[in-house]
RNA sequence: GGAAGCAUAGCUCAGCUGGUAGAGCACCUGCCUUACAAGCAGGGGGUCACAGGUUCGAGCCCUGUUGUUCCCA
């Protein structure tokens, strides 16, 4: 029965085949409404994956945030809810065209060349190539998903639901078209929404320009950091209050370079503390001088390009030409011809324009400056602020309840700080720019109608145009946010917005565990989502993680490859090593470093269980061995049962509160030291004697509890374990949580063992400290009050403290003898012929000067009236015992002393 | 410009509602003790960034300072 392990874990043989078999036995699935063994239905306990992008391969990142998940999960199963832990994958609109373009590009080939449908037939190619990769790199880590239900963010149902939703929202008028300021990045030649742009500090100048006023003749300055949008100005704003200014109120400035008159406006976007005053507005080129203009009625006039160059005669006429059809809304901007910079690209341009403008005296003077320029997030060139025509949400409406939700306590963030970060970013957000002109996504469901304009929003194409039935109607070309359909993730999974049984039965969810990194981009747009289509709060709790970075505390990314992937380090040390070094170097909300020593140690730890295990079968060979308790406990019994039972509540305490990584250090040292270090050592000369079997149940209790609270954090090495080992059931994973049992209490015993393993503890010290190899054995005198524990103790202080015969008695005369003092006892060891009796002296003076100062800082306390009278009692209590032990303990090392001399 | 985090042993980090500092690694000493040298036993090493404050008592709470990271604009 019990089978030979090797003397080393080696945890690449293992792992597969422990995956293999909890995936035949079919226990990551789950089912609505299940019940328990007792018929009774079980409670649903459900997270959601963060859906990893196809392009991706597993990071440190998800090495991180599935450990956490899959501990979570293991857990709750064990525990006996209904787990379900439901994977999937994100088309991540943005980034995988973006990849399926490069790939073409090495072809030569362009998107326009193949054209939508050619181009959609090669991203899907590449979605079923690297789709499938990442989630076999989920299992190497051990996540125990039901891939069954295994979902894609543009599958027919989650498509469905977004179709739905963005129907449901025109139809409440929360979705609308217009032209609005967007992030426009002209190298994806897409707009972004705000959360994609990311600010990068760099050297640029403030130009100082001159204007002239045409009423007055003078000279009016103004600093742009972007010159080049001078073209676009339709006009000049001063503040209104500003007295330099006064008598401009109502005149005109010529616009240098295109000697036109543009109105002077006053607006309180004019700050009269910076510079002149005065800001040029261009309101078709930047987010501010869009509201100036909406404010005052401004033109907005573009004068770039959606690929960054400078518009001209072409895009003018096209612009006309639309106008002039009656199919543009009334706010949609003109063109301008830029004449001779029409062509060039806007740096061009701004080399151009400034040249023109010093040529012209309208160049004062040129200043220095580091400013903060928006990036696009995904190419990192810089984003160009520009009207276009796009979709929105309308987030007002949909903020409310969602930060209602949060401040009410229906979700609550672990760390607790988080909540304000989502708050802050819930609070400030804007309408939501939905649409990208990529091709690769949802398409908008959305129709134009050629013959009147009309704009039909339907979940199907329409056949005819329900305002003028025309037939020419052509979809939106445009896709969505690859957000919009991430925000769904929670229910579209499940069904919605079919009534499902998994919708009824799952959701809402509970965990949801992510980096803080996308709070704003995803977790704050599940909630607003959830809240408004289900109704329902779309988890309960949101548990944030931080960042792994490299050994020195750099991100971890590509272009400094730095980055540490995770199948290799599981290769060289185990599954089970890298999430337990995850767990274990973790508290949520903190970044963490990745180094290979901790990786080592938890390795190491992995192998110290092995050898435990390995241990317990050698010494079960030929058995039988009961799967309960014996009845007649042992003192070190009791001391370990008692100790585990604490366990069990503590661990189980923390991993309520989301403290893994405190859970999983008590494991850690309960395993090492209490079980390794001091019950099998315990145990060793009972398991050759007659009373091996009871010590047999009893290792067989703990090793198998220990087992079963490990075994989300370490879940492949534990269920090797457990399956060789005498056990009862299928799989060590769908076994039963252990709960704490009020009759393993032992507060008694426990101490009674603390006093024998204190005195071992001392006597090593001392031999230690004297040099006295373990081979050499002496006796021991025990003068003590507790002599029925030390008697019970002689067998461990043999084994463990080096004792040939052990005498214990109240007192004993034993001249030259070393001492040790503890709680409990005073320990003679007579070692004449070893001692220096000078030394010995010396260390007890030590020893009694140390006790000595730490007893005066107790007394200090004790004798404050305010300490006494203020402090709890079990503090002054605590305190008052502290005292006590450390007189006697003084007594005794002066009797040593005394008999020394 | 605004908000937040971090600052604890040589290194990497724990430290729950304030009760008088811990782990791993590294280092030193001794051990092949019938699981494990990826091990066992023992040891050294910290004015918990700085300055105030609250308290009987502060690594923990409050204020400020310095350094550092990150988010938002």
């Amino acid at each position: 029965m019990a089978k030979e392990l090797a003397k080393v874990y080696e945890p690449q043989e293992v792992e597969k085949r422990i995956y293999q078999f909890w995936i035949d036995g079919n226990y990551f699935h789950a089912t609505a409404h299940a019940k328990d063994k007792n018929g009774n239905e079980k409670k649903p306990y459900t997270v959601m994956m963060p859906p990893p992008n196809i392009t991706g391969q597993l990071h440190m990142g998800h090495a991180l945030d599935n450990t956490l998940q899959d501990i979570l999960i293991r857990w709750r199963r064990m525990q006996g809810y209904e787990a379900l832990w439901m994977p999937g994958t994100d088309h991540a609109s943005i980034a995988t065209e973006a990849k399926v373009v490069e790939a073409m590009r090495a072809e030569g080939l362009t998107k326009e060349m193949l054209g939508r449908d050619g181009f959609l037939e090669r991203a899907w190619a590449w979605k079923e190539k690297y789709g499938n990769r990442i989630v076999s790199q989920l299992k190497t880590i051990g996540s125990s998903c039901d891939w069954e239900r295994e979902r894609f963010t543009m599958d027919e149902g989650c498509s469905m639901a977004v179709k739905e939703v963005f129907v449901r929202l025109y139809e409440q008028g929360l979705i609308y078209r217009g032209n609005r300021m967007v992030n426009w990045c002209p190298t994806c030649k897409t707009s972004i929404s705000d959360a994609e742009v990311e600010y990068e500090e760099k050297d640029g100048h403030f130009w100082h320009l001159l204007y002239t006023v045409k009423e007055t003749g003078e000279k009016l300055e103004l600093a742009t950091t972007r010159p080049e949008t001078m073209l676009g100005d339709t006009a000049v704003a001063i503040n209104a209050e500003d007295e330099r200014y006064m008598h401009l109120h109502g005149c005109h400035v010529i616009l240098p370079l295109l000697n036109k008159e543009i109105p002077i406006v006053c607006d309180e976007h004019a700050d009269m503390t910076k510079g002149t005053g005065v800001v040029k507005i261009t309101p078709a080129h930047d987010p501010n001088d869009f509201e100036v203009g909406r404010r005052h009625d401004l033109p907005m006039v573009r004068c770039f390009t959606y690929d960054g160059h400078m518009t001209g005669a072409a895009d003018k006429a096209a612009a006309d030409e639309y106008i002039a059809s009656g199919k543009a809304a009334a706010d949609e901007p003109t063109v301008l011809d830029c004449g001779k910079y029409a062509g060039m690209t806007t740096m061009e341009a701004r080399k151009a324009i400034l040249a023109d403008l010093t040529e012209g005296g309208y160049l004062k003077e040129v200043e220095d400056l580091k400013h903060d320029v928006g990036t696009c997030y995904r190419c990192h060139q810089t984003i160009e602020p520009m009207v276009s025509k796009q979709w929105f949400v309308k987030m007002e409406p949909l903020a409310g309840p969602a930060i209602e939700a949060v401040e009410k306590g229906d979700i609550t963030f672990v760390p607790e700080r988080f909540t304000k970060n989502y708050l802050n970013w819930m609070r400030a957000t804007r309408d939501w720019c939905i649409s990208r002109q990529l091709w690769w996504g949802h398409r908008i469901p959305a129709w134009y109608c050629d013959d009147c304009g009309e704009t039909v929003v339907a979940k199907d194409a329409p056949s005819v145009c329900p305002k003028c039935g025309g037939v020419h109607l052509a979809q939106d070309p445009d896709t969505l946010d690859t957000w919009f359909s991430s925000a769904l993730w929670p229910f579209s999974t499940l069904g919605w917005p079919n009534q499902t049984e998994e919708l009824d039965y799952f959701y809402p969810t509970d965990t949801l565990v992510t980096g803080y990194d996308i709070i704003g981009f995803w977790v704050s747009r599940m909630i607003f989502s959830g809240l408004h289509y289900t109704g329902k709060s779309p988890f309960k709790t949101v548990l944030i993680h931080g960042l792994v970075r490299d050994s020195q505390g750099r991100k971890m990314s590509k272009s400094l490859g730095n980055g540490v992937d995770p199948l290799e380090e599981i290769d060289k040390y185990g599954a089970d090593a890298l999430r337990f070094m995850l767990a274990t170097g973790n508290s949520p909300g903190n970044d963490m470093r990745y180094m290979t020593d901790k990786v080592e140690a938890s390795r190491n730890f992995a192998n110290k269980l092995w050898n435990a295990a390995r241990f317990l079968l050698m010494n079960f060979a030929d058995h039988d061995i009961a799967l309960t308790l014996p009845a007649d406990l042992k003192l070190e019994d009791k001391w370990i049962l008692s100790r585990f039972n604490e366990l069990v509540q503590a661990v189980t305490d923390n991993l309520e509160k989301f403290e893994l990584g405190i859970a999983v250090s008590k494991l850690y040292d309960f395993i090492w030291d209490n079980f390794c270090d001091w019950y099998i050592e315990l145990c060793k000369s009972r398991l050759q004697g007659e009373d091996a079997d009871s010590a047999r149940r009893v290792l067989l209790y703990v090793m198998t509890g220990m087992l079963k609270l490990l075994h989300p954090f370490m879940p492949f090495i534990t269920e090797e374990i457990w399956q060789t080992l005498p056990h009862e059931g299928d799989s060590l994973m769908i076994s039963q949580w252990p709960v704490y049992d009020e009759s393993l209490s032992f507060p008694a015993e426990e101490k009674e063992m603390e006093r024998i393993m204190e005195a071992i503890r001392g006597i090593r010290n001392r031999r230690a400290e004297m040099n006295v190899p373990p081979s050499k054995k002496a006796d021991l005198y025990i003068e003590t009050a507790f002599g029925d524990t030390f008697a019970a103790g002689v067998p461990f202080l043999q084994r463990l403290a080096s004792a040939a015969e052990v005498h214990v008695g109240e007192s004993f005369d034993v001249p030259g003898a070393v001492s040790i003092v503890t709680g409990a006892a005073t320990i003679k060891i007579p070692m004449d012929a070893l001692v220096d009796k000078a030394a010995e002296l010396a260390r007890l003076e030590r020893e009694y000067n140390n006790v000595k100062k730490q007893l005066d800082g107790v007394l200090a306390r004790l004798n404050n009236k305010a300490f006494t009278d203020k402090a709890p009692e079990a503090v002054v209590n605590g305190a008052r015992e502290q005292a006590a032990q450390m007189q006697e303990k003084l007594s005794l090392l002066t009797q040593s002393m005394d008999a020394l001399k």
